[in-house]
DNA sequence: TCTGGGGTCCTAGGACCC
DNA sequence: TCTGGGGTCCTAGGACCC
């Protein structure tokens, strides 16, 4: 199997001490019957839709947070109350599907979303109007959004470490710690956030994709086809939503896991493949400045402009692909003549559902 | 054979303009 | 002889989230 990490560790798994994102190798020593299932994104994606179809029963104002998260507004349903509301989706949710889900009830997002993360698995946390502070002074700064390891360790040098401490804190010493995003901690930690309930989607801002290789490589050529490869992916998906971009990043990560990041803007906005392949391949040359194995490298187009949609391009793989089989069927056709190959194309078109 | 893949946001310095 | 002060764009890197 393909190197790769846990990205997602059920409970059964997690008592053998698997967890994100162990490597999965090391997952297997820990656990040798663990059964490790490939990620199948879009059929995640489509299970995620059917999952939060059972929210639209009790309001339209659904916010999804990328594939197993969202923020309901349950405030203007006058026939059952939220905590129904989210008990019976809950259960619907078990019984279609299989599977559970934890759910946090508040006056605002930065509330609900912390009540949710507090009792899992299948947990409701409801926090009652008024009761905020109550809820999130006791709760360590690492349970805040937001506050990854970096930030909790500064405000842990400061003497910070709960959410209170943050919440009573003056203005202008956090600002010494946090700098711009101070005040929004601050009020957060004190149960007040300003933003509206629900937002609707917002378009993307940038396209990208990576490629971690099976075992890392000096071969130039070899990473040059993977960042066309990367570059068709990622501007097929732009231009299906009808985009262009101007900048282009390459970064590439080294077999020491160092990473480096090149990037370029372009004059106009591009949406075909060839727009890029000639930057991309010298920014990669700029980037990969040390003699050192590659172990991935991942591409990214920002600076997103509308355009109008069109159909996807062909990729490398599909003119490879094309390549090869000209080379069968001259083959075919020098060797045993017309009806040979004639054949030999009615075959192919079967095998590829295109007849 | 330790460490995936898809994103967003922030910071900071330099170029450039007024 | 002396070099301020905004604003914006670009690039590189880092933190964080799901």
């Amino acid at each position: 199997m393909r190197r790769g990490i846990i990205a997602s560790a059920s409970y059964e798994a997690r008592r053998y001490g698997v967890y994100t994102p162990m490597p999965t190798s090391r997952a297997l020593r820990v656990c040798p019957h663990l059964i490790v299932i490939p990620g199948d994104y879009e059929r995640f994606e489509q299970f995620s839709r059917f999952m939060f179809s059972y929210v639209y029963d009790f309001t339209p104002e659904v916010e999804i947070r990328g594939i197993d998260e969202g923020y309901f507004n349950l405030t203007g349903n006058r026939r059952v109350s939220p905590v129904e509301a989210l008990e019976t989706i809950r259960d619907a949710i078990r019984q279609s599907l299989k599977i559970s889900v934890s759910q946090g009830l508040g006056t605002s997002k930065i509330v609900s979303q912390i009540a949710s993360k507090i009792r899992k698995p299948n947990g409701l946390v409801v926090v009652q109007p008024g009761r905020e502070r109550q809820f999130l002074y006791p709760l360590p700064v690492s349970k805040m959004p937001g506050i990854g390891p970096a930030v909790a360790s500064k405000l842990n040098s400061a003497g910070i470490t709960r959410l209170e401490q943050l919440a009573r804190m003056p203005r202008d010493l956090l600002r010494l710690v946090l700098g711009k995003s101070a005040d929004t901690f601050r009020d957060y930690s004190r149960g007040i956030d300003p933003r509206p309930i629900v937002t609707s989607e917002e378009p993307a801002k940038s396209y990208g994709h990576q490629d971690t290789f099976s075992s890392d490589t000096v071969d130039d050529d070899f990473v040059e086809a993977k960042l066309k490869a990367l570059i068709d992916e990622a501007v097929n998906r732009m231009r299906r939503d009808g985009k262009s971009a101007r900048t282009l990043s390459v970064t590439i990560r080294y077999s020491d896991m160092e990473e480096t990041t090149r990037g370029v803007s372009l004059h106009e906005p591009g949406d075909l493949p060839d727009d890029f392949y000639g930057q991309g391949i010298a920014l990669l040359k700029k980037a990969w400045d040390r003699r050192v194995r590659l172990r991935m490298i991942r591409v990214k187009l920002s600076n997103i402009y509308n355009s109008p949609p069109m159909p996807d391009l062909l990729t490398v793989e599909d003119r490879q692909r094309r390549a090869a089989l000209q080379q069968v069927l001259t083959q075919v056709q020098s060797r045993y003549g017309p009806r040979a190959l004639m054949r030999a194309h009615e075959l192919f078109l079967r095998d590829t559902g295109q007849s």
